[in-house]
DNA sequence: CAACAATGTAGACGATGCAAACAATGATGT
DNA sequence: ACATCATTGTTTGCATCGTCTACATTGTTG
């Protein structure tokens, strides 16, 4: 029909980044298979070859989601020079940037719904969250945090960013309160993880 | 056809119980307006007249989590005494019980996909999180939390809670370290609010 | 160059959300 | 009591979607 090459040649990675966008823009429900297809130029089947159901491509569009946090993550840390506090505000920030411009896409990563729970999408995720382990160590042994477990603080500093970002994406919060929010949060933080000298 | 009267008598109420068993057993995706009628009893055209879209079915489903989920803190505030501490504790608790048991409706209340960014649904959210507010003005009184506005260090605690939420139900965290996390959570919340004496 | 695997196409099926036309019931005013 | 009207369900139709299967094309490999 049409005088296009019978075989795309990266139609995975081309399907995989017209979601993200479209997820994006539109949000995970209003993603469907054959406008992805019609939109990369290639029959609604062809799809079907890289992802069996449209379960698979969310799956994969979250792991990519996490691969991409993490070094969102890493490189705010790393940017943002050697004290902690300050690399902490810059870590917090990278993560609600992320969220604020990717909801739909944190939203998936965090579903819950994916169908292989023990498997890469939660390596994908350990390895994302491993940034703010590291900063947690750092933390520790510039003792502006207490000794102790860093799987344990990191929860929770990783739960407040999180829950912030569920606040802001789902309207609860206004854009103007963000940072301040933030800003208390880290606050709350620092000095509840204080260590007693 | 069916000797069914003709007249449901409370479809919409129907609808809506019948709406959040299936998102709660199922998930929001499985959600279906037509299995819905099907369920009640009813024809795939009736639950419009109540309605219009789908979105608004997922609204009032939200809206209705809403209250249910401000009862059910202000339940197990009162239910603790009047010790702050253990106040804190048994919301904290109520909280993460309704997140795990209602994981999808939660998803909902939070998912910002809403209709009415400013409307019911914003007003019923602010009455569940009031029961949070009171609390708060009560470590307040008690010398237990610093002095200042109650809405910004509750929004810190609100954060973190919904935060745990989602780790939990993203499946990041396993169910034998939730117990541990709300306990860190909460103390690290403590220890961060203390007012200077 | 012939077999084979990988990749894309085409068509079908059942289910869904939404819309409009129609039917039955309940309420209201006189 | 009864006609009128709004409310509430029903039925039919349509476009889209996800998935499945049979088939076509291309690239690779022995």
């Amino acid at each position: 029909m049409t005088d296009r090459p019978y075989h795309h040649g990266n139609l995975r990675t081309a399907l995989l980044d017209q979601a993200e966008r479209t997820v994006r823009e539109r949000g995970v429900q209003d993603l469907s298979l054959r406008e992805l297809a019609r939109d990369v130029g290639v029959s609604h089947g062809a799809p079907r070859r890289h992802f069996p159901d449209r379960q698979a491509l969310l799956d994969a569009l979250a792991q990519a989601g996490f691969a991409r946090l993490g070094g969102e993550l890493r490189g705010a840390a790393d940017a943002a020079g050697d004290d902690f506090p300050t690399r902490l505000r810059a870590t917090a920030a990278a993560y609600i940037r992320f969220a604020t411009q990717d909801a739909a896409l944190l939203e998936l990563m965090f579903a819950g719904k994916h169908r292989d729970p023990a498997g890469a999408l939660h390596e994908a995720a350990d390895r994302a969250f491993s940034a703010m382990l590291e900063l947690i160590e750092q933390g520790q042994a510039d003792r502006a945090l207490e000794p102790g477990e860093p799987e344990r603080v990191g929860l929770v500093l990783l739960a407040t960013m999180q829950g912030i970002a569920a606040l802001v994406n789902g309207g609860l919060l206004e854009a103007e309160q963000l940072d301040g929010l933030v800003a208390d949060a880290i606050a709350h933080f620092l000095r509840g993880s204080r260590p007693a000298v």
